[in-house]
DNA sequence: TTTTCTGCAAACGGTTTGCATCGCT
DNA sequence: AGCGATGCAAACCGTTTGCAGAAAA
């Protein structure tokens, strides 16, 4: 109900999560994504959102052979598992972060700093049936982004 | 207050608007730039949306030397004085099309066809005033996009 | 003639792919 | 041992950039 969810979430809940969808699409549990499910763990705690490139220069720090594609294609699977929200800035780059099984909710981006703080405002869905009535389209999903300066940034900014 | 808006715009209003932002961006009236209004024109009143690539193939046929950059260099123009609009599809490809001058709206998007209606449906702006005081953050923008499918596209999918 | 804009081609950045090899099971 | 996943490097794709030359003013 309140329209702010920031901050740390479950270690031990999210740990299970990302497991569970790893033995779901893949048939061998290897180091690599190990490593990236603990990574994934540390960042979901500190409510930090990342980008690939983030991801694979922290975990080549302790596996210097770790390949890019690796680290692509796990994101990947998290992300169709709703494990991982991406999420689009007005600049057109993006980042990811841990919002696995949060309910439904959007995103409010800093367009200066890139900060981003999770709402739970959205559209009425008496709206969506009336406008798929109407257009005769089937509606299956949404996404909505809020841009603006948060409080730092547009302190420094002015 | 229709949720759809979808169809022909006056030809001349649209050809006008479009020189008008030229005119206020540059200081040479080019051939290239008359060739990418007159196109503009016509793909605004069909209503159609296109790529970039779409237009510079368009383009070449009549003038095989028109440079690719030199369309970028124009659409991003056009886009900045929202002139064209740019929509983001569900697969993270994203298409143009001509929206300038009507009041706010939104897109509603087929992900088989790439099929685009516009929508008027929005969040109610006391929900971006309450969620401003709440997070602290101004808030200057969003960005809605729904994806589902359209009658031809479930039609012939099942 | 001057200066802006264009066309070209090369660079770019993020992402994907093909494939030999590695390492789970 | 067998086969799935990885690491690597090259390809890819849409976009941007630097610059010499073309064409508005």
């Amino acid at each position: 109900m309140t329209p702010m969810c920031r901050g740390g979430k479950d270690q031990l809940v999210i740990a299970e999560k990302i497991y569970a969808i790893f033995d779901q699409e893949c048939q061998r549990t290897t180091r690599p994504r190990r490593m990236i499910a603990d990574r994934l763990v540390q960042l979901a705690q500190s409510g930090q959102d990342f980008s690939i490139d983030d991801l694979w220069q922290d975990l080549r720090q302790q596996e210097p052979h770790l390949g890019r594609a690796t680290v692509y294609r796990s994101v990947e699977m998290l992300v169709n598992a709703s494990l991982l929200d991406r999420i689009d800035f007005a600049d057109g780059t993006h980042r990811y972060r841990v919002c696995g099984g949060d309910e439904h909710h959007h995103h409010l981006t800093c367009t200066a700093c890139h900060r981003v703080v999770d709402v739970d405002i959205c559209i009425a869905p008496e709206l969506f049936a009336q406008l798929s009535k109407l257009t005769n389209f089937s509606i299956e999903g949404h996404s909505l982004t809020l841009y603006g300066h948060c409080a730092v940034c547009r302190g420094s900014a002015s």
